[in-house]
DNA sequence: CTTAGGG
DNA sequence: CCCTAAG
């Protein structure tokens, strides 16, 4: 039998879907490691098959940790499977048992085409209900201590049941509480999920933060033409006027609501004594984020854990689940933001790290891509915590060129940025939409020769940077900026019955911030501009200009081949390309892109990153050239194959696109090359001179090691 | 961050 | 080249 660990209630105005977590324990034994994997998931009675599979490496070791962290990732897309069950289950004539409320709320997976698969809730012709679909993790969003602390922050309950979210509606009631189940101390891992509704003929956005390893999980809703409010919080709801309906257990298929949404949604039906397992489970599922935390199993701590959640300077590389089953909108995560010290850390020192990085988030779950972990303006990290409120892709793009901000006023909408531009949201509320924001107007340097690949990492890495530096909100009000932030919108005349069409946001660096370099060293810099449109000036390699290539040396054996390794400035990966006399000229070239930047990095959320590609982009393909191997191996002759910092340090310290590890795998691929016929070779030959010594050199070392391993010598290089 | 290896 | 486990 399984356990049910967790559940989720997923309320739509006349639905209530409620997802599962448990874990799968046959025997009834308490849980172990090895059956970690065994978490998975269902709803309305349905139990979600197919899991995601372990990494291959995870298999390969038989570890289940990243399991469990898979099995979050997966929590987006058993919502879509979900999805698609009601959906048949709503429009199969024959499963008309369910509920009389079927057939009021529609949840359609968005049409193919759409690689986000986002999930569409449509209520059907209920004007006066919006429907919603929305799944919170039980998290406590970390954000928003100064402005929503008040209204979130509610007492836990006795069942130690962990309150997360609240989505209280004004028509609807409709609400969506999270709850941990059990002793209160499970972990819920599922990530939050967006979804779209639509409401009626209003525009509707919505998206969500798919944060995943626990961490903090956001949810952005807007909705137009309704005064809602969007509490998290945690804890029990004993405060607020609207009960929060917590779900536990297996509920009865589909329950039907009316708006009051007072009643209890789902009545437990996992007995407390079945859940014996529970802190197995809560350890075992702590694991899987222990990288960066304690397994909180307290609620209370756990409360804490998230509100110092991951800030943007956290070194771990946060995984975010592509967009692959779900809409993930522009979202901001919710954290506080960072503290100015901290947001200096993130900021490659070098291109090494620029590049590591980039490699580093293409790291997602099933693919293990990851994402920019600060830079992604959609996924941000960013500065721009306060304002979580966007667009769809859809349509907030095509309107990057239009002012810094686009605000759509209305009586409807009660965003969080309407929150935010006026805290208490209670009486005359604000209503916002901001449709995009402008980015800081970005200068590019890069040299000519530079491929778009590179030009498009380029800008990239300024946008994230920018982003990632610290930003600051702005407000124009008539196009003036509204500098005192202790004014209230009222006295800006910044009203609910005002034209919000003089109101503009923009983004602009933080001062603070600005000025420090990109990377240390070789790469961008800032040049702390002017508040509004600071000027940004992007030069990718600076440090690489008076390294030219042309005195390469051609002696195989003079000293120092090492240094005459050219670096590199992420020009085309040509063969021809080390014996090319380009450099400072080329290196200086400046490249004004503006017009594209300013345009282009306006709109939040960017175009739809169809192809991962853009995301997971793998470093480019650079074949070791003659030299570069000549100088790998002399460099190993001396240093012997256990080295391969020394080794980078040595010949390729002024190749930052080669690592050790590259290095490493380089020597690695010599010597299979050295090993097999020469026909078997591909690529540019290498000459058999050097081939012959990496053999030469590889049997020297590995008998070394092989010494050494039974006892310590003297460091001696015999051969050399 | 480095190494060492498998993929 | 990537990804990870270990150290």
């Amino acid at each position: 039998m399984s356990h049910v660990t967790d559940s989720f209630l997923f309320k739509t105005c006349h639905h209530h879907i409620v997802v599962e977590q448990f874990w799968e324990n046959p025997e009834g034994k308490s849980l172990s490691h090895t059956n970690m994997n065994r978490l998975d998931y269902g709803f309305n009675g349905y139990q979600v098959p197919a899991m995601p599979r372990a990494t291959r490496s995870a298999r390969r070791r038989g570890t289940v940790q990243k399991r469990v962290a898979e099995n979050k990732m997966c929590a987006f897309d058993l919502l879509a499977t979900v999805a698609g069950k009601l959906l048949q289950e709503e429009s199969s004539p024959t499963s008309s048992n369910t509920s009389s409320a079927k057939d009021q709320c529609l949840i359609v997976k968005q049409d193919a085409k759409d690689e986000s698969k986002a999930l569409n809730v449509e209520p059907c012709d209920q004007g006066s209900c919006d429907g919603k679909l929305f799944v919170s993790e039980p998290v406590l969003q970390a954000h928003d201590e100064n402005n929503c602390s008040k209204e979130s922050s509610f007492p836990q309950n006795d069942d130690h049941s962990v309150l997360t979210s609240i989505l209280p509606t004004s028509n609807c009631s409709e609400r969506l509480v999270t709850k941990n189940i059990g002793d209160g101390n499970i972990k819920n891992e599922i990530g939050s999920f967006c979804s779209q509704v639509q409401d009626g003929s209003s525009m509707y956005r919505e998206s969500g933060i798919c944060k995943l390893d626990g961490e903090a999980k956001t949810l952005v809703k807007d909705e137009s033409n309704n005064n809602r409010e969007v509490l998290i919080g945690t804890g029990a709801d004993t405060g607020s006027s609207e009960d929060p309906v917590v779900s536990r257990g297996k509920p009865p298929a589909l329950l039907s609501s009316d708006s009051s949404a007072k009643a209890p949604l789902c009545v437990d039906h996992v007995p407390a004594n079945s859940l014996p397992s529970t802190r197995d489970d809560v350890k075992v599922v702590s694991r899987d984020d222990d990288e960066n935390s304690s397994g909180c199993t307290h609620p209370s701590i756990r409360s804490k854990r998230f509100r110092q959640a991951p800030r943007i300077g956290d070194r771990r590389i946060r995984k975010i689940l592509a967009s692959k089953h779900w809409k993930v909108g522009p979202k901001f995560k919710d954290e506080t933001l960072p503290n100015p010290g901290e947001m200096i850390k993130p900021i490659y020192r070098n291109r090494k790290d620029c590049y590591k990085r980039q490699r580093s988030q293409m790291t997602v779950p099933f693919k293990k891509r990851k994402l920019f972990d600060r830079s992604s303006v959609w996924t941000s990290d960013g500065g721009i915590n306060d304002e979580r409120f966007f667009n769809s892709p859809e349509k907030g793009i095509g309107d990057a060129s239009e002012s810094c901000v686009k605000l759509q006023g209305g009586n409807g909408t009660c965003s969080r940025a309407g929150q935010n531009t006026s805290f208490q949201c209670r009486d005359s509320h604000v209503k916002l939409r901001i449709k995009s924001f402008r980015v800081p107007e970005l200068f590019i340097e890069i040299p000519e020769t530079a491929t778009v690949g590179s030009l498009k990492r380029t800008v990239m890495e300024a946008v994230t940077a920018i982003l990632g530096g610290g930003l600051r909100i702005g407000v124009l009000l008539q196009g003036k900026k509204v500098r005192d932030d202790n004014i209230t919108l009222q006295q800006t005349g910044i009203s609910h019955d005002n034209e919000l069409d003089s109101l503009g946001f923009t983004l602009e660096p933080n001062p603070s911030q600005s000025s420090t370099p990109l990377c240390t060293g070789d790469s961008p810099h800032f040049l702390s501009g002017d508040a509004p449109q600071p000027l940004i000036r992007y030069s990718p390699n600076p440090s690489i200009v008076d390294q030219g290539t042309s005195n390469v040396s051609q002696e195989p054996h003079a000293a120092n081949l090492g240094n005459l390794v050219e670096s590199d400035h992420d020009s085309a990966p040509s063969p021809t390309d080390m014996s090319v006399d380009k450099s400072t000229a080329d290196l200086k070239a400046l490249v004004h892109v503006p017009e594209m930047s300013v345009d282009a990095l306006a709109v939040v959320p960017p175009p739809r990153k169809s192809k991962r590609a853009e995301i997971a982009q793998r470093r480019i393909r650079r074949p070791f050239s003659v030299n570069e191997v000549e100088a790998l191996v002399q460099a190993v002759e001396k240093l012997g194959t256990g080295r391969w910092r020394d080794v980078k340090l040595r010949a390729f310290d002024n190749a930052k696109h080669r690592t050790y590890v590259d290095l490493k795998d380089k020597w690695k691929t010599l010597v299979h090359t050295a090993r097999i016929s020469p026909q078997q070779r591909r690529g540019e030959p290498v000459p058999q001179e050097l081939l012959d010594r990496v053999l030469t050199a590889h049997a020297y070392w590995s008998q070394q090691q092989a010494k050494q391993q039974l006892k310590p010598l003297p460091e001696t290089c015999l051969l050399f």
